[in-house]
DNA sequence: TGCACGATGAAC
DNA sequence: TTCATCGTGCAC
């Protein structure tokens, strides 16, 4: 349940994904599957702002993979990459914008065992595979939830990690982390 | 039907 | 810097 009314609605996801790439630092990532809950406090994102970002994967248009980033905002899109791990985004803006935010570190809150700095380590530690893939954030069992005792912090600008086939969208400040977080993937 | 290549992580 | 490992997307 969410007796606080602390999950975000789907109006939150429903916006510039710059925005809800800086507005999700320092939420809390909530799954619970088996009765096990698992939390981190997200510390670093990543925004893919659409088709004409030659860095995001909706670039190579509507296909059975970026399905669910054409979808409505507000729910997960998840992928396997280099044959090993899985990557999650929070999908943004309204259905067709294909947009979304890439979750890439959590600070450890509730049920965590492995590391969490890097996207694929996120999964892991968090038990996110493509079974996640599209299902509606909106849920209690798995869902992004305001901070329990929000503070102040100090957003950090830098390059997207990985994407230099982009051409100059790779050079675009589109990577923001809290700055002095020790569970940030890299500086 | 085949093949090059990742929004990564770990080892050397 | 190299490599593991396999689903996607696109070229034949």
């Amino acid at each position: 349940m969410d007796p606080a009314g602390s999950i975000l609605p789907r109006a939150f996801y429903d916006r510039d994904p710059v925005l809800v790439a800086r507005e999700l630092l320092g939420k809390q990532l909530v799954l619970v599957a088996g009765g096990v809950e698992r939390a981190g406090r997200i510390v670093e994102t990543e925004a893919y702002l659409g088709p004409h970002d030659l860095a995001a994967h909706s670039a190579r248009g509507r296909t059975a993979r970026t399905e669910v980033m054409f979808g409505p905002p507000g729910h997960a899109y998840v992928y396997l990459i280099y044959g090993m791990h899985h990557c999650m985004n929070v999908v943004t803006q309204s259905e067709g914008q294909a947009s979304a935010v890439l979750l890439r570190a959590l600070e450890p809150l509730r049920g965590i065992g492995g590391h969490t700095r890097g996207p694929g380590l996120l999964c892991k530690a968090m038990g996110i595979d493509r079974a996640c893939n599209g299902r509606d954030l909106t849920d209690p069992a798995f869902h992004v939830a305001h901070s329990e005792a929000p503070e102040r912090i100090v957003i950090v600008r830098r390059p997207r990690i990985g994407v230099d086939y982009a051409g100059h969208w790779a050079k675009r400040l589109l990577r923001f982390y809290i700055r002095g977080n020790p569970y940030i993937s890299r500086e």
